[in-house]
DNA sequence: GCATGTCAAGAGCGCTGCTCTCGTAACGAT
DNA sequence: ATCGTTACGAGAGCAGCGCTCTTGACATGC
């Protein structure tokens, strides 16, 4: 006897709430319990790391069997997986309102705006970070998933890019790209086809820098190092978009 | 029985035991032990990384029980300790052996020789780099031992600096690094107090970048965006040595 | 020769991911 | 309203894990 299926059927008044599929309290209940082992794990996720990730963990304080579970989630990879989703657009979520907070206008502003959220996200959420851009799971491959919400944190970066391009910010590019280097970046040129591969490159760097950067903070490369890493990662972000040939 | 043959890579003499105890058999035998339990717990990393490490997995391998192994390694985490410190002195090797190849007075040959002895490190050797580089063990500090294997990789830098500035072959730079910049590189300029801060700090860029760059490609996050990930690594490294201020 | 300390081995604890079965409850169609 | 199908929670169980404790064999130092 489930709390789940008492629950379901003292608050729903068995009425049509959504025209979605025909199926009521079922569906409802299950995308419910989904959501709720999600948070779940995604609480264990922010406590413990990935590694302490456990199901029958998440399992117990959800109130379920660990065998239930795997009704919801085939397996604790998959679970994993959901999570790393959720990261990766949190971490857009985080990256598109810390760029918004910028004029619009204000380019340099919004590379800097852009950068900062960047690194304050992977220190609020250092597990999900670690869960996006470290070590990678030993049998894991990235889901087709994962793809959108990638993309839109790299609309965040390209958006400024040729938004600094159309208004003059960002200056041409004096020396062109190599051609090996050109072919390189084909994918990436093939995405975001209106700017110079130049600039898709140069920014591309920059933002790899930013993420190396502060993986070696959080990671603890810079512990008896660097005393003041946000300080460090403000200056590296200033020579960055130096760099990227944007005007101060 | 059951002898995974010491491989070539075993090529660690600091495993000596200290003189006091001149006992004959037992302690002899203890460090051949010793060094055969890391030899093959370095097979098991390089076979199924950091995560799929098992004591009793390495234990059936060399043919003890595995409670046996604690009388060698404690826990779990000292294995995986000896392994962190292995790999650093690894990393350390390569660099050195890989920026030796190029002539002395090639600063920039240099700067490029290590850099590519690094990629190729990691492209080798994945598990041991995410060891190092990767997320971290969630309760793990670094010990004091991977302290001097990890200055021994710094140093392979810093001579490249310290050599090019004194030739003339890094200019020196135009404008002197924010007094706050300078302050969070405390413990860097203590460490090095022969270099400028601003090349100190450049140097520590550059060297995140490439660091970065190669957790990049390793994590797959360059799949579907570049297309060979070499090709842009050398590109990133000629662009690095112009930001050194290294004379082509 | 005897006491001391070291060692491999075994049993066992609590945990993990995962599978299989079973009774029940919700569902769609008749 | 009934019937077969399906989804579901619960439970037992398997193999593996890190780690601890005990036991008996054996080399070492006096």
């Amino acid at each position: 006897m489930g709390r789940v299926s008492t629950k379901a059927s003292d608050t729903s008044p068995e009425m049509k709430e959504m025209p979605s599929k025909a199926t009521g309290v079922r569906s409802r209940v299950r995308t419910e319990l989904t959501r709720e082992i999600l948070a779940t794990a995604k609480h264990h996720l922010a406590t413990q790391g990935a590694a302490g990730l456990s199901l029958r963990a998440v399992a117990r304080d959800v109130g379920m069997v660990s065998s239930a579970i795997y009704r919801y989630f085939p397996s604790r990879d998959d679970l994993l997986t959901a999570l790393i989703v959720a990261a990766y657009d949190d971490l857009a979520d985080a990256l598109e309102a810390g760029e918004a907070k910028a004029k619009r206008a204000d380019i340099r502003g919004r590379w800097v705006a852009a950068g900062r959220a960047l690194r304050q996200w992977a220190i609020d959420f250092p597990h999900e970070w670690g869960l996006i851009y470290g070590t990678p799971i030993p049998g894991y491959i990235a889901p087709p998933d994962t793809i959108s919400p990638v993309l839109r944190a790299t609309t965040v970066l390209v958006g400024i890019l040729r938004d600094g391009l159309a208004d003059g910010s960002i200056s041409r590019v004096r020396a062109p790209l190599a051609a090996s280097a050109k072919r390189a970046t084909a994918p990436l040129r093939l995405t975001f086809p209106d700017v110079s591969p130049e600039h898709l490159v140069r920014g591309f760097s920059a933002w790899v820098s930013l993420i190396g950067l502060i993986s070696f903070e959080l990671f603890g490369h810079m512990n008896n190092v660097i005393d003041a890493p946000g300080v460090l990662f403000d200056h590296e972000l200033s020579r960055l978009a130096d760099d990227l040939l944007i005007s101060p």
